[in-house]
DNA sequence: CGGCATCCTTAGGGATACTG
DNA sequence: CAGTATCCCTAAGGATGCCG
């Protein structure tokens, strides 16, 4: 309830806040849509070719094409030829290290709705490979303390030019 | 770039994905939109008045009138009226606790740009109070382990209903 | 199998003007 | 200040059919 007191305290509002800088808003620019989500969630999942994209996001074959030619060329999925044996050559996408970097976005949206619209299971956990304990996504910092919402501090750098958020 | 591998080892496609059931899925039903996701943003760095909402946001004021009346409504943000001393009683907005909770998905997004968008900084950095160490969103077990995306295994609960990725 | 072309509907969002 | 009302444009996405 107080974590926009905590994260704001030492904040007060001057400028509007450039759009343009925020890494939030610009990663949302390069997965704006569901469709994109549901796609990557389906790469994470093991799918690879066209078809399984289709079947298991349960979008239109033209808004999969989309999404798969948007994300190759964002660098977060790349073509991947394979064969299984005795099979012919297929065609496959699969996560760069980019793209598989937004992993934690993905996880961190599973574990709110399961938390918080938990109506009915999703069905699915995260489990730590060999451990077997679930997994859950959590804020730490660099001195490896545990972090809470409430108890995190927005730093500016006020060197950089229009500092949205500039100290009173 | 193996995290799929890693993440679909045990895994065989067969029923469609039940896009109904997925928690991820569900969460991106109630913050679907980008406006949705700054008025979010905005709320966690303090803003409380739909003006600040809106110069902020950088957003018309029909739509941010829309997401808050939105998000008040799916409980991540409610209503609060409030007096600075001196001044007139305003309206205002306030994430609840289930608002809250989503920061981590605006920390993974925010710690994805920067990481990966990185030609500009985004001038924000999120810090430990008191501690001043830079804070990240990670993995982690339930036993205290670090986990990488790549040691994450996907459990299926067979119990339910057409389980969506049933083991061959 | 792995798409693309076309057409259509709905959702998201800006601009402007107005109101309690 | 805190919104609504109206109008209009673009983006997202489904359905269908075709194609190398």
């Amino acid at each position: 309830m107080d974590a926009a007191i905590h994260l704001a305290g030492r904040l007060e509002p001057r400028d509007a806040w450039r759009a343009d800088r925020c890494a939030m808003a610009r990663t949302l620019d390069v997965v704006r849509t569901k469709s994109a989500m549901l796609v990557l969630r389906e790469a994470f999942y093991g799918a690879t070719r066209f078809d399984d994209f289709v079947a298991r996001t349960e979008a239109s074959e033209p808004v999969v094409a989309g999404r798969l030619r948007e994300l190759v060329a964002a660098g977060l999925l790349e073509h991947v030829d394979y064969r299984n044996p005795g099979e012919r050559t297929r065609k496959g996408y699969r996560l760069t290290d980019k793209g598989a970097d937004l992993f934690p976005v993905l996880a961190a949206l599973m574990q709110w709705g399961d938390r918080w619209l938990g109506d009915q299971s999703s069905g699915v956990r995260l489990e730590h490979h060999g451990c077997g304990e679930p997994v859950a996504v959590t804020l730490r910092c660099a001195a490896g303390h545990g972090v809470t919402s409430g108890e995190v501090d927005l730093a500016i750098d006020r060197s950089s030019p229009r500092s949205p958020y500039a100290a009173r």
